[in-house]
DNA sequence: ATCCAAAGTTAGACAAATCTAACAAGAAAA
DNA sequence: TTTTCTTGTTAGATTTGTCTAACTTTGGAT
């Protein structure tokens, strides 16, 4: 429920956890920290935590599950780190470098800030973008 | 010498340290814990560090002063800073949210990111720069 | 069916950065 | 001069996030 005060760190735990699950099907702690160059231990602690904020659910030694919340949330900060990402490499920077940057702007920025930043992106991702959960009722 | 590993908190400090002798003339302890909201031995604390590293001098129970170290660092550290709040702002963000988020950003921006902004800040400060070919002083 | 390697967990150490409380020094007032 | 207030310092507790080492569990190879 109360996410709101989600750590930087927490934040990118549970966001791979989001983005590895898209990717494998399943987010094992093994590739949490493999991804995050952290060990494992470091994953078992932030899962503890995540698990008391409500956010994702696991069976003892098996992979991680995210809560509808926590669902919810890492999508959120999945969003910005690819509008970021995106941003980034339209000013010019090299992918591998965009993607660690946004990776640390995703978590500091305020929600204004993020606000011009997609304002400044509109005009160029009016092309055919399969977007996500924006206004774009896919046609199947 | 090897300040290539200050961590953003001790960043924040030297950076403020640099402002309040630019403002003031004197960075007093009681003013750098007031201008970071944090208390004075934290402050204390933090000035230990910067000595140590030979950023920083202060006579016991007196202003904190720059070596000359310090003092190059603590420039570059606020360039970003202004670079950053001039970016933000022509993004169209707020000036005091584009200063909160330009703090947090001066951080954690990777040499080829701070080159693009720069780049692109470029057209629009086309003014008092006679001849600058190509001013490359970023990197050490 | 048993054993063993890989994956996960638990326990405890450590470092960074903060705080509160208590103490010390200097400046200002009396 | 002596007292008092402000500023600075020191000591130690707390939180967060990491690690290593040692353990447990799972599941595949034998």
């Amino acid at each position: 429920m109360d996410h709101t005060k989600l750590s930087q760190s927490l934040e990118d735990y549970l966001e791979m956890v989001h983005m590895l699950r898209l990717a494998n099907g399943i987010a094992r702690v093994k590739d949490i920290a493999a991804a995050l160059t952290v060990k494992m231990p470091s994953v078992a602690k932030a899962m503890i935590e995540l698990k008391k904020l409500g956010l994702v659910t696991q069976e003892p030694y098996s992979g991680v599950e995210l809560t509808e919340e926590g669902q919810r949330v890492a999508a959120m900060i999945l969003n910005r780190h690819i509008l970021l990402k995106g941003f980034l490499i339209k000013l010019g920077v090299s992918e591998a470098i965009a993607d660690k940057d946004a990776c640390c702007m995703e978590h500091i920025l305020s929600a204004e800030t993020l606000g011009k930043i997609e304002d400044f992106m509109k005009p160029a991702e009016a092309a055919p973008s399969p977007k996500k959960t924006k206004a774009v009722k896919n046609k199947k």
